[in-house]
DNA sequence: AGTGATGATTCGTG
DNA sequence: CACGAATCATCACT
């Protein structure tokens, strides 16, 4: 009669110590996450003893969205991405991957958080079925059985720990991933760069677009604002730094904007053949085609 | 593998 | 917050 019980409880304790370890690397990265969502630690108290571990753990999964309640998807870990990747709903794609992943994670958790725990309450009847029949042989106290109920739940929680560990290490390589792509670049289309150049050369005396014209370029160029942004800003400091290196692009630019203006010309005049032909203009850089304001026309 | 080009990020500044 | 400047990380070509 006894024998049984004991393997029961010696086959736990083996899964929950062989569970219970946490990498210290992992635990660090954790720390940082709680400092940088700047979630309260003291918020979630653990009954018995409060373990900190566990805690930050808790906290999270709360905070990835995995444990929270439920709809959302990790509405905190996808709005702090979209933060940090510009907080544009151009990448919307990635984000709604990412957010597919992340519910991923959080049913598996829940389906396995559910089962730990009816195993949890099975074993615990099995226990106490074991305990009720060893009653016939021996005295068993009310205590005795009360300790061996929260030997088995400190055994099964530990499980659940390892649970939240090993989903909390899925989200963070989640996260880096999809941060880690949104750091990926690939240089933009020959025909997108083309009509950033134009715009630019053909503005040189003041390469500063308005909201409006990173606007219309972004469309044109299939590219987001902000990308046009950078890329304004990097042509701007790249030329002022070597403006003998990029003469030959800045002419054969003004030479195609010429020749585009020429043919618009041509176009009304054909269009119009009693008005005199306007003279293009005579500075440095040719007309350009967009307006006064710096908006495409 | 080495190297220049290029898009993105970070940080300081007005 | 937009911008300049420096820097990082990757691409693309040799």
């Amino acid at each position: 009669m006894l024998i049984p019980l004991c393997f029961a409880l010696c086959s736990l304790r083996k899964h929950a110590l062989n569970c219970h370890r946490m990498k210290p690397a992992l635990f660090s990265v954790l720390c940082e996450i709680k400092e940088k969502t700047g979630l309260s630690i003291r918020g979630a108290q653990e009954e018995d003893p409060p373990d900190p571990q566990l805690m930050r753990l808790d906290n999270m999964l709360l905070a990835e969205g995995v444990s929270g309640p439920e709809k959302g998807g990790g509405s905190a870990a996808a709005a702090a991405a979209a933060a940090a990747s510009g907080g544009s709903s151009d990448n919307s794609i990635e984000h709604s991957d990412y957010r597919a992943k992340l519910t991923q994670i959080r049913q598996i958790y829940h389906t396995e958080l559910e089962k730990y725990e009816q195993a949890c309450n099975e074993f615990t009847t099995h226990v106490m079925n074991l305990l009720r029949e060893q009653s016939r042989t021996r005295p068993i106290s009310p205590k005795e059985i009360e300790r061996m109920v929260g030997i088995i739940h400190r055994k099964f929680s530990s499980i659940q720990m390892q649970l939240k560990q090993s989903t909390c290490e899925a989200v963070m390589i989640l996260r880096s991933r999809f941060l880690d792509a949104r750091r990926k670049r690939r240089n933009f289309s020959k025909q997108a760069t083309e009509i950033l150049n134009e715009y630019f050369y053909s503005h040189l005396s003041n390469p500063y677009p308005s909201e409006e014209a990173k606007e219309e370029l972004a469309k044109k160029c299939s590219i987001t604002v902000s990308q046009v942004s950078n890329w304004f800003g990097n042509k701007r400091i790249r030329y002022k730094k070597n403006i003998g290196k990029f003469q030959e692009e800045a002419n054969l630019y003004a030479a195609k904007t010429a020749v585009t203006a020429a043919h618009a010309v041509a176009a009304a005049v054909q269009n119009n053949q009693t008005n005199s032909p306007t003279t293009p203009n005579s500075g440095g850089y040719p007309p350009s085609c967009y307006q006064s304001d710096g908006r495409l026309q």
